[in-house]
DNA sequence: CGGCTGATGATCT
DNA sequence: GATCATCAGCCGG
């Protein structure tokens, strides 16, 4: 499978388009053992001004690199347990970013099956956490410029993606009405609840 | 399948 | 010391 590297000029400058513009797109993880990679069929879009986003508050060591340019990483950890991958948005200063809450998975489904201890495919990156978890997505990868090959990266495929649902965003309750949420419409690999789903 | 709850640690006040 | 952009496991239907 051909994965051709994404560049910035590739990514809309607004975020909610790159949200939109996320799903069916790849997200590559090279590692010593081999490859991993999975087709994003699940995003929430958080913006400038946006009392749920965590550069609400203004830029701190944590969210620094949601401030970056768009196209690099936003990683972080979310109830002491789950790491969560973002994509920034926006130009240098900006604090939005793109939340990447599930992947369909293409490549190294026996690694990511050994690092979630299940071989259940439409449960191995289905919800942020568990993408997390399956691709390796570790607290040192926070501020990597996805833009560029390394250990993490985006990618496309000859595989244009489906009809985009839209939806409120889960698990937040500020600004919890706004259909921020994106996902492919009749993936298997998309998480949340049906309602959200239709 | 849907609803509930405890776990767990980085971060900021 | 409070607050989480979550999940697995357990329960009842």
């Amino acid at each position: 499978m051909r994965i051709t590297k994404l560049t910035r000029a590739d990514l809309p400058a607004d975020t909610t388009e790159l949200a939109r513009f996320l799903i069916g797109r790849i997200v590559v993880r090279d590692l010593p053992e081999g490859r991993i990679s999975g087709r994003i069929v699940e995003t929430e879009a958080y913006l400038h001004g946006d009392a749920a986003a965590h550069s609400f508050g203004g830029e701190t060591p944590r969210n620094r690199s949601l401030f970056l340019e768009r196209g690099h990483a936003y990683v972080y950890v979310a109830y002491g347990i789950h790491r969560m991958l973002n994509v920034a948005g926006g130009a240098h200063g900006i604090g939005t970013g793109v939340l990447i809450r599930a992947v369909e998975p293409l490549d190294g489904i026996a690694l990511m099956q050994a690092r979630r201890g299940m071989s259940k495919l439409t449960d191995l990156a289905r919800g942020p956490g568990r993408l997390a978890m399956a691709m390796e997505i570790t607290l040192g990868l926070d501020g990597t410029d996805l833009t560029v090959k390394g250990p993490l990266w985006l990618g496309r495929i000859d595989r244009p993606a489906g009809e985009i649902g839209t939806s409120i965003r889960i698990g937040i309750t500020k600004e919890a009405e706004r259909p921020l949420r994106f996902y492919e419409r009749g993936s298997r690999f998309v998480s949340g609840r049906k309602l959200l789903n239709v």
